[in-house]
DNA sequence: CCTATATCAGGTAAACTGAAATCA
DNA sequence: CTGATTTCAGTTTACCTGATATAG
């Protein structure tokens, strides 16, 4: 058994960071982003929610009503998951689909009285979840780590032109 | 048709952050994090590894030998996943899998002398795939980065004993 | 003709659950 | 008997691709 292949302990051969495998930003991203993704879902859940309804519905609120492909583009939901979305805010009878007479093959999406009101109500429902998703962290911080994901975000997202 | 009703421009009844939807921490994490999984992945996979592969072969070195369940508590994998990623890491003849005489349910995994070879070559690949992902930020920014998710997933992740 | 829109039918991979067999 | 370990089988969900029908 040669020296190299005896290594039963940790191998330093290469100088390295330790808790380089903790410290790995991919890891802590992914990681943090599956806790997250659990907290949020679970809280929307008791509110019979989804997280893609709550984007719908704020995107109608900030950019007025759209097409469904607007809406894609808007929320990063999918074109091809948005009809099933956009069902089951229909059924709750949050949003409206009309054909748009100017242009027939779209559809314009428009938010209802019921939505702007569960709308609302989900802005509270979130503002609680993260808080708790942040609570290690001040004010400050909490802008600096939203300050630093938009720009790598910004950095890696094909034309954002909107 | 209330005025209410006929609101097809932004609502803003309820004085709210404009950009709320975009500005959503969990929002950013997870279109970020589907972003660098996929740069990730894709870097990896040039390599013919994958991020499994790191996890496992950087715990070993770090940590040292050990069963499939400590692996699983140190790399995030679950114990019925760890199988898979120990066949395909034992086919190439990164690690070895053999019994421990002392507690005859567990296998001791041990990394080899290619394992090790093969760990120096995948640190430099995510070096490289790091440096893609965080190129909007400067050293210390993406210190302050780290140390805001390690706060926050150190924070959500139950019995941190080791 | 080519392009855009809405819709439908899938495919892959990650995270997770449950249960069986083996052994402490 | 209880509990830990490895393994296998299967579910769910997010993300993504491709094809079709319809209309500009």
């Amino acid at each position: 058994m040669t020296r190299a292949e005896a290594a039963d302990v940790p191998d330093d051969s290469v100088p390295q960071t330790p808790e380089r495998l903790r410290r790995l930003p991919s890891r802590l991203l992914s990681q943090l982003t599956t806790r997250s993704d659990r907290l949020i879902n679970e809280g929307l859940a008791r509110a019979d929610a989804r997280k893609w309804h709550y984007a719908v519905l704020a995107s109608l609120r900030e950019y007025g009503p759209g097409s469904q492909a607007a809406l894609s583009g808007r929320t990063g939901i999918y074109r091809s998951d948005m009809v099933g979305v956009l069902n089951e805010l229909t059924e709750r009878g949050l949003v409206e689909r009309a054909p748009d007479p100017d242009d027939r093959r779209r559809n314009t999406i428009t938010i209802s009285r019921r939505g702007r009101h569960r709308l609302r109500r989900l802005d509270k429902v979130l503002d609680e979840l993260h808080d708790e998703l942040l609570a290690p962290l001040n004010p400050a911080e909490r802008d600096q780590l939203v300050g630093l994901l938009t720009r790598l975000l910004d950095h890696h997202t094909p034309g954002r032109t909107r």
